[in-house]
DNA sequence: TTGAGGGCGGGAATTTTTCCCATAGTCGTG
DNA sequence: CACGACTATGGGAAAAATTCCCGCCCTCAA
């Protein structure tokens, strides 16, 4: 892959770029792949949602990278705030776990790209690139979409969870209780609990357990153990 | 197979790690962090188990660091494989999710030191260095997890559970229902429900979900997942 | 403008779950 | 044998969790 490609022509056209993401070692990581282009800096970066947000209301960064699976609130709704505050605002979602369903889900709440962290250094490069000009961008050559059938009628299910929705299942599928998941995601405990009741008749489970199984096949949470 | 070797200009006094991660971002990650330690150069780093046992073999670095959750063969194999090369081999694992359960295992594999991915750049050199020099290194400040380091508790716990309970302990994990139980364990739902409680008490859970994690770290159900 | 749908939560009813306790069987031991 | 310790089992009342049904607000699209 040519970087050179991506050589702008002036110093005013350097693509900023918001990294968030809980884990040192990974800013640490897309720091050091996009010093590899000279037309990107990055002009900010956040470990947790609150800092993200604040950054990105102060910085206006021109492209964000957001990792998905970070504690407390989801990603997923940090973009939707992002998105309220600018709806052009152009967001590439970043997320360890890969699943169709997830990658759904961000194009829904407005991500301009996804990627997964398996993606090759020059696909980064270039995703951001393509989220800078108002391209989406999809990074095809996912490693192990290991979904067997996207007409799986599981799936369908998954994906008829609202945003909202989606975010509750996954606390409550790592095992996180009721009042846990009222306090992160500010709410009453009683809109919690009708909540859990639509998304568990939505999913066709009847227990909670049945809800950690489901996320797990789905790749919705990370699976704890190693084998 | 793709190993990548980087220039040492034979400054025998430091110490050459071998970076053992399948995501690209995550490795360049570690490479920045590294950088800032003048003793420290990255003699070669690997995607995946089988490049980076030859890798192992055919570089003899100091230290490896070696990510548990990698794709196919399990980090935990690959680093007793590469104990039985070396049985001084200093490893230092790194995983993105904690657990004391993960840890214990670590060790008693042999690693010379365990940090999670949250762990403070700092806090790697020093765990790189410790392990350069025999010591073994525990990332004392893990965020949410008990830094015990004696026996492993949550095992103990298990082992703790009488018969009957671990009969409905691996029920409820696969998501049964109380009711469910209660018939095919020939038990009236008061009882179940009373064991239940004992259940979570003596392993220290405080929800349905969370038996369900315990049970697959410790393989007392069948992680439903397909991979 | 209207209507549909998500997001939010109140109130009362209902169900689940806890807590404390009692009974019974088994086992090892002095 | 009798004793305590431990497991297995469940009753009853109380407490807590959960459901069910409802209304309100907002946005968005027709």
């Amino acid at each position: 892959m040519d970087i050179e490609v991506f050589k702008h022509d002036s110093y005013f056209s350097m693509i900023r770029v918001l990294l968030v993401d809980d884990h040192p070692v990974v800013r640490a990581g897309y720091k050091r792949l996009l010093e590899y282009d000279s037309n990107i800096e990055v002009a900010a970066e956040a470990s947790d949602a609150e800092s993200a947000y604040m950054a990105f209301v102060v910085y206006q960064p021109d492209v964000t990278v957001l990792d998905l699976s970070m504690p407390g609130v989801s990603g997923l709704s940090l973009l939707q705030k992002m998105l309220m505050r600018d709806p052009d605002a152009k967001v590439l979602i970043c997320s360890m776990y890969d699943s169709h369903t997830i990658r759904q889900k961000a194009f829904q709440a407005g991500a301009k790209a996804f990627v997964s962290k398996n993606v090759a250094p020059e696909k980064l490069l270039l995703s951001i690139h393509a989220a800078y000009v108002g391209e989406e961008f999809v990074d095809t050559d996912a490693p192990s979409s290991l979904s067997l059938s996207d007409t799986d009628e599981e799936l369908d299910r998954i994906n008829s969870l609202t945003l909202r929705e989606l975010e509750l299942f996954r606390l409550l599928a790592q095992g996180k209780t009721i009042s846990y998941c009222a306090k992160v995601m500010n709410l009453n405990e009683k809109t919690v609990y009708n909540r859990q009741t639509k998304i568990r008749e939505k999913l066709k489970v009847d227990t909670l357990a049945g809800l950690v199984h489901l996320a797990q096949r789905h790749n919705i949470i990370e699976p704890n153990f190693i084998a």
